[in-house]
DNA sequence: ACCTGAACACCGTTCAAGT
DNA sequence: ACCTGAACACCGTTCAAGT
């Protein structure tokens, strides 16, 4: 299933109006209280009734997914114009920062992101995902990342980092350092 | 807050019978569906009133530190164990793997592990935090980790590492070779 | 001192009835 | 084609009444 596929037809005038406003209104609800707000509140604040969050939105995930399209897409955006920026491992340092970045957004948010299973995998997710898998390779290939790292692997760990930020308290410095630790581990012996 | 401090007081017969039923009901509750079980059914299973539940547990988390206590208390002996292994680096890795298992008993149990507030961290949980935490100050003093290695950086990874397993499909060398990575992040330049 | 279980407020999800 | 909102099953938490 990949989630709030779009319709070949679109949607009726009202229709629009309503899924936009469910949008909107999950947004500032999981900003304030997480990917776990309730979903009837988020409903009543855009003005519809809950079925209709459930007619245009299967699940909280694929809700949660729509809210951060945007944001997914520009991931996969920035992972295009770092493909030229050398050294090559320092255009993977800073795209997984701005990964672990957008996966803070919400409290919650990171549990969203990481290890998606191939078949369920949003197609924004994937485009987000695949950009920095190849930033990644192209570091292996200038053999400044280990050739036998697995992108997922970092990838996951950078979710990770953003999830322990949900549980620290707040420090700017940590996560970068985490994340450069984690790099730095990856780097091929000398 | 300490969770569960207990009384100096012993318990009334029944009401330890009952805090016993309780913590069992809880053990098979988290490992079938992880810590975010019903309490309610947690209570019927024990043969408790639901009321009972909260007074002998005034949070869910109190009832998951106190079904993983034993563990948690081995997690310390094993890390004064591990003080007199050779080379220190291995202690720690070994430990850590150690506590990366422990956190993967129940789905969701890592969560309760992560960043625990200094002002209400249950006992046992900092006594074996603690015991990795010198583990780790061993390496640093033997010039195996890096001078600058923060404990609390690697416990946290530790339990991002679990996190990430309890989201992965299941692959025995996934989580060891994260491990290893962390830790080769944190070893010294040379 | 401890236990029970009804009561309350809340939440996710479905679906018959409407437009 | 889409929306509404009542209905259902469920859950966490409290507390008056009981022993």
């Amino acid at each position: 299933m990949t989630a709030t596929a779009p319709s070949i037809r679109p949607l009726r005038a009202d229709a629009a109006r309503n899924r936009q406003s469910l949008v909107d209104a999950a947004f500032d609800a999981f900003r304030r209280e997480g990917v776990h707000a309730s979903l009837d509140d988020i409903a009543k604040a855009a003005g519809v009734g809950s079925g209709t969050l459930y007619r245009h939105f299967a699940s909280r995930d694929a809700l949660v997914l729509a809210v951060i399209e945007g944001r997914l897409a520009s991931l996969a955006e920035v992972g295009a114009e770092l493909a030229t920026v050398d050294p090559p491992i320092q255009a993977v340092e800073r795209w997984l920062a701005a990964y672990i970045d957008q996966a803070g957004t919400f409290h919650g948010l990171a549990g969203t992101l990481v290890g998606p299973k191939p078949e369920e995998e949003a197609p924004e997710c994937h485009a987000a995902r695949g950009a920095g898998a190849a930033l990644i390779e192209r570091a292996i290939a200038a053999g400044q990342l280990r050739a036998d790292t697995i992108a997922g692997d970092l990838l996951d760990l950078a979710a990770a980092i953003a999830w322990v930020g949900e549980h620290s308290p707040p420090d700017p410095d940590r996560m970068p350092r985490l994340l450069h630790l984690c790099l730095a581990g990856a780097r091929p012996p000398r």
